[in-house]
RNA sequence: GCGGAUGUGGCGGAACUGGCAGACGCGCUGGUCUUAGGAACCAGUGCCAACGGCGUGGAGGUUCGAGUCCUCUCAUCCGCACCA
C-alpha cells in the first residue's frame, strides 16, 4: 500500500497558506533569532531544476528544526530578476522583459510551494521591482558620493555578439559565458566600483567567518595580496625614471634587465630611433591580441629591446630596457626588474634573447632553470651571507633610507565593472549637465526604467536606453540634463538583498536599523560554489561599506556558509538537454511526491558533494515513507503503552538526528530514521511518545506526511512549532557489549561483556575464548581498550 | 605551472579524538503470499582457489592495531592562469 501523497501534500500546503504558518514577526525579539538564507534564484524560463531543491531543502530542514527549538526564524525567498535571458526574449518577441520575468516568477513560486518549503512569502523581494531597486540605486548613490563608484576610461571585455561589456567572470576562454560569442579588449568609459580599496578588509574578514576553507582560499587568491617593494630606476643619459614592483628586492644585484608592458605611454619616450619600427610593430601586435591569445601564446616569450638602458640603483650597472607582453600593464606599475637567475619567467626570456644571468643566491643549477627557493646571498655586496627574509628586510631599509624605494603591497583584485549597455537592469541614477556629473536626489528615486519599442543593443556599444530620448533628456535643478544610459550589472541587486528581506515593506529606508541589528548576520547561507568570487565577494564588499557608513550592524553578512554540490545525471555527467539526462522536479513530485523528493535529495550523499541522480533512489525514499505510513496508520502498533525494547534506539535516534541536522549531515540522519522505523516495525508496540518524537524528527525533511500523521494522532494544530524532542544520554548506551578480540591485530572472535566490566574478568573471558587458537604460541602482550577492543599479541 | 578538493563493494555512500571496514539505501539472488506484480514480507549479498586468506587508488613507513597519522606517487574534478 502506498499513501496518497497528492491529496496530503496539497492539503497541508493549503493549510500553511491559510494559517500563514510560516509568517515571521520580525519585531518579536522575545525569542532567539535564526536567519536561514538561500541564494535566491534567477527565474529562468526553464523553471526549477533538481539542484534548486537540494540547497533549499537543507536550509528548510534547519529552519524547521530551529522553529521547534524555540527560535524566531527568518526564512525568506525572492528573485534575482534582472538579467540577459529576459532581455533577449524581449528583443526576440518585442514584449517587455518584465512580463516574461513575472511569468517565470509565478512558475518558480508555484514550484517552490509545491515542494513544501517553509518560506515566509510576506518577505518576498524581487530585484526588478522599483520599490526594491530604489534602494539599490540609493546605495549606489552613497558609493558614488564616497568615490567608490566612479567613471573611468579602461580596457574592457567587449562582446559584440551581445552588444555588451562583460565582467571577467562572465568571460570563459575568451568567449561570453552566455551565448559563447567572442570577446575582445576595447577601451571604454566605464562605471566601476573601487573594490580594491577594500582588499585588506575583505581579506581579513575571512578570518572571522565559518565558510568552506576552499571558498575562502579562492577569495584569498582572487584578492591576491603580495608584499614587496617599489624601486625607482633611472634611465641612463636621460632624466626619465620609472618604478618597478618586486616581491624580491633582495635579488636586486641579480637584476640584469628591465621589462615594461608594451602598452605603457612611457615606452615611446624610451625607444631609440633605431628601435622605433620594431617597438611599434610589437606594440601593434600586442594590442590586437585578445586575453585568450595572450594566455595561449604564453609558452614562448616574445619581446623587443627599446634601445635604452636603466641604471641598477644598487650597483650602478647599465641594464637594457625591453618591452614584452609577459609584463601586465594592469598589475603593479607595469614595469619589472628582471632577475633571470631567480625567476623562471625572466629566465626563459633571458635565455631566449641572450641576456645576462647573474646568480645572487646559493643553490640550484642556473644552467637548467631559475632557482626560486630561499638561499644565502652571494654577489650582493652588503647582502652577502644573509637569507631571504633578512636580506629583504635589510635592502628595504636601505632603499627607504636612500629614498629610491619603498615597501609596497599589491593586489590582483581589480575594479568591479559596474555598468552594462543593456536595458534590463537598474538605471544608474546619474545625470550629466554639460560635463558635470550629478547624482539624483533621494526624492527622485526610484529612477524607473522607461518603456521601449526596441530593446536591442547597438553594435557600437551604446545602451538601448539611448533610444528613450524623452527619458534621456531631462532637467536637473531646473537645468537641461542627460541621463546616464547604462544600467547596473546583475550582481548589483543581489549584493544586498539579504538586508532587505528583514524589512521589505519599508518605504523610508532600506531597512529599519533596530531590525538589522537584531537579525544580522545571516546565520546560515546555502548556495552553489560557483559564486565564490562573484556574488559572495561583491556582497561582502557592499556590506562592509554599509557597515563603515553605519547602515549595516555587522562587518560580515554571512556568518556561516555552506555549498550544495551539483546533482549530476545518472551517467555521472552534468545534466543538460543535449545529453537528455535532465530530471524535472515537477515530474518527480507528480510521481513520488515532494516529501520523497526532499528525502531522496538529502539522502543521496553529503550536501556539498557532487552526486549522480539514481532513478531508483527516489523510489527507495518513497518506500521508506510508505513504511512510515503503514506503521502509523495501518499497523495499529502506535499505542499508549511503553516498550522497553525501543528505548535505546529511540533515544539514540533523537541524539543522532539532532546532531546530524546540526552538522548538516542529512544523509546519515535519514539513515538513522530508517533504522528506527525498521526496528519499530519488528515490534508489536510503538509507544505514542516515541511515535510523536519520531514525527518531529522527520518533519523537517518530510513536512507533509508528518503533519498528516501528527493530525491523525489526534492533534489539530500544525507540528511546525511543537517542541523538539529530547534524549537521555544514559538511555542511548547499551549495558551489554560485544567486545571484539584481536590476535596480532586480526579479528578472531567476539565475546559478550558488561559495560565497564572489571578488566580482570574481561581478561579471563578473552583467554578462554582464544585458548584453542594459540597453536602453542605464547602471549607476549595484551592491550585492552575499555569497552572497545582487546588485542592479544602472540609469538 | 600554482591553489583547493576527492579516490572505500555492482552503484550512491557509512565509519566519533587510530580500535569489529562496508551502516543506510539502490541493485542483485532465493523464498512466502491459492492469478499477476515495477506491491509487501522473510532470508542472503565485499572478493577469492573458502575450517583459510585478501581487501578502503598505488608504493613505503609509524603502531599491539591504520580507510583514518607520516613520506612519496597516480588519477579525477574545481578554481586561477605570465600577478614579478
Amino acid at each position: 500500500m502506498s499513501y496518497n501523497f497528492r491529496e496530503i501534500e496539497q492539503k497541508w500546503q493549503d493549510y500553511w497558506d491559510e494559517h500563514k504558518t510560516f509568517y515571521t514577526d520580525v519585531w518579536d525579539f522575545s525569542k532567539p533569532k535564526f536567519y536561514a538564507l538561500d541564494m535566491f534564484p534567477y527565474p529562468s524560463g526553464q523553471g526549477l531544476h533538481v539542484g534548486h531543491p537540494e540547497g533549499y531543502t537543507a536550509t528548510d530542514i534547519i529552519s524547521r528544526m530551529r522553529r521547534m527549538q524555540g527560535y524566531n526564524v527568518l526564512h525568506p525567498m525572492g528573485w534575482d530578476a534582472f538579467g540577459l535571458p529576459a532581455e533577449q526574449y524581449a528583443i526576440k518577441t518585442g514584449n517587455h522583459p518584465a512580463g516574461f520575468t513575472l511569468a517565470n516568477i509565478e512558475t518558480f513560486k508555484r514550484q517552490l510551494k509545491m515542494l513544501g518549503f517553509s518560506f515566509d512569502w510576506d518577505k518576498e523581494v524581487s530585484t526588478c521591482d522599483p520599490n526594491y531597486y530604489k534602494w539599490t540605486q540609493w546605495i549606489f548613490k552613497q558609493l558614488y558620493n564616497d568615490g567608490l563608484a566612479k567613471l573611468v576610461e579602461m580596457p574592457v571585455n567587449w562582446c559584440e555578439g551581445l552588444g555588451c561589456v562583460l565582467s571577467n567572470d562572465e568571460v570563459i576562454d575568451g568567449k561570453s559565458e552566455r551565448g559563447g560569442f567572442p570577446v575582445v579588449r576595447k577601451n571604454m568609459k566605464q562605471w566601476v566600483m573601487d573594490i580594491p580599496k577594500y582588499a585588506d578588509i575583505l581579506l581579513n574578514g575571512l578570518e572571522e567567518i565559518d565558510w568552506p576553507e576552499s571558498t575562502k582560499e579562492i577569495q584569498r587568491n582572487w584578492i591576491g595580496r603580495s608584499e614587496g617593494a617599489e624601486v625607482i630606476f633611472k634611465v641612463a643619459n636621460s632624466n626619465i625614471e620609472f618604478t618597478v614592483f618586486t616581491t624580491r628586492p633582495d635579488t636586486l644585484f641579480g637584476a640584469t634587465y628591465c621589462v615594461l608592458a608594451p602598452e605603457l605611454d612611457m615606452v615611446k619616450d624610451l625607444t631609440t630611433p633605431e628601435q622605433k619600427s620594431a617597438v611599434e610593430e610589437y606594440q601593434k601586435l600586442a594590442a590586437s591580441k585578445s586575453d585568450l591569445e595572450r594566455t595561449e601564446l604564453n609558452k614562448e616569450k616574445t619581446g623587443v629591446f627599446t634601445g635604452s638602458y636603466a641604471i641598477n640603483p644598487v650597483n650602478g650597472k647599465e641594464i637594457p630596457i625591453w618591452i614584452s607582453d609577459y609584463v601586465l600593464a594592469t598589475y603593479g606599475t607595469g614595469c619589472i626588474m628582471a632577475v633571470p637567475a631567480h625567476d623562471q619567467r625572466d629566465y626563459e626570456f633571458a635565455t631566449k634573447f641572450g641576456l645576462d644571468i647573474i646568480p645572487v643566491l646559493e643553490g640550484g643549477d642556473i644552467s637548467k632553470e631559475a632557482f626560486t627557493e630561499d638561499g644565502i646571498h652571494i654577489n650582493s655586496d652588503f647582502l652577502n651571507g644573509l637569507n631571504k627574509t633578512d636580506a629583504i628586510e635589510k635592502i628595504n631599509n636601505w632603499l627607504e633610507e636612500k629614498k629610491i624605494g619603498t615597501r609596497k603591497v599589491n593586489y590582483k583584485l581589480r575594479e568591479w565593472i559596474f555598468a552594462r549597455q543593456r536595458y534590463w537592469g537598474e538605471p544608474i541614477p546619474i545625470v550629466y549637465l554639460d560635463d558635470e556629473m550629478k547624482a539624483l536626489a533621494d526624492s527622485d528615486l526610484p529612477l524607473v526604467l522607461p518603456e521601449l519599442e526596441d530593446y536591442a543593443p547597438s553594435k557600437t556599444g551604446a545602451s538601448p536606453l539611448d533610444k528613450a530620448t524623452d527619458w534621456v533628456n531631462t532637467t536637473f535643478e531646473g537645468k537641461p540634463a542627460k541621463r546616464e544610459t547604462s544600467t547596473m550589472p546583475g550582481s548589483a541587486g543581489s549584493s544586498w538583498y539579504f538586508l532587505r528581506y528583514i524589512d521589505p515593506h519599508n518605504d523610508n529606508e532600506f531597512a529599519d536599523k533596530k531590525l538589522l541589528e537584531h537579525w544580522m548576520p545571516v546565520d546560515l547561507y546555502v548556495g552553489g560554489p560557483e559564486h565564490a568570487v562573484g556574488h559572495l565577494l561583491y556582497s561582502r564588499f557592499w556590506n562592509h561599506y554599509l557597515y563603515n557608513k553605519g547602515y549595516s550592524p555587522v562587518k560580515e553578512p554571512f556568518a556561516k556558509l555552506r555549498h550544495q554540490g551539483m546533482i549530476l545525471g545518472s551517467n555521472g555527467e552534468k545534466m543538460s538537454k543535449s545529453k537528455g539526462n535532465v530530471i524535472n522536479p515537477d515530474d518527480m513530485v507528480k510521481q513520488y511526491g515532494a516529501d520523497s523528493l526532499r528525502i531522496y535529495e538529502m539522502f543521496m550523499g553529503p550536501i556539498d558533494a557532487a552526486k549522480p541522480w539514481d532513478p531508483n533512489g527516489i523510489d527507495g525514499a518513497k518506500k521508506f515513507l510508505d513504511r512510515v505510513w503503514r506503521l502509523f496508520v495501518e499497523s495499529g502498533k502506535v499505542k499508549d503503552e511503553p516498550n522497553k525494547k525501543l528505548e535505546k534506539v529511540y533515544h539514540f535516534t533523537v541524539k543522532k538526528v539532532t546532531n546530524d541536522y546540526e552538522n548538516m549531515d542529512f544523509n546519515t540522519a535519514i539513515s538513522q530514521m530508517m533504522i528506527f522505523i525498521n526496528t519499530a516495525n519488528k515490534e508489536d508496540i510503538l509507544p505514542r511518545e516515541y511515535a510523536e518524537g519520531f514525527l518531529k524528527l522527520l518533519n523537517p525533511v518530510a513536512p507533509h506526511i508528518t503533519e498528516e500523521l501528527w493530525n491523525r494522532l489526534g492533534h489539530n494544530t500544525t507540528i511546525a512549532y511543537e517542541k523538539w524532542p529530547e534524549y537521555d544520554e544514559q538511555k542511548t548506551i547499551d549495558d551489554e557489549i560485544e567486545l571484539p578480540i584481536q590476535v596480532n591485530g586480526k579479528l578472531k572472535a567476539t565475546i559478550k561483556i558488561a559495560l565497564d566490566e572489571e578488566e580482570s574478568s574481561v581478561k579471563e573471558k578473552v583467554h578462554s575464548a582464544i585458548e584453542h587458537r594459540l597453536d602453542g604460541k605464547s602471549i607476549v602482550k595484551e592491550i585492552y581498550v575499555k569497552n572497545k577492543i582487546y588485542n592479544v599479541v602472540v609469538k
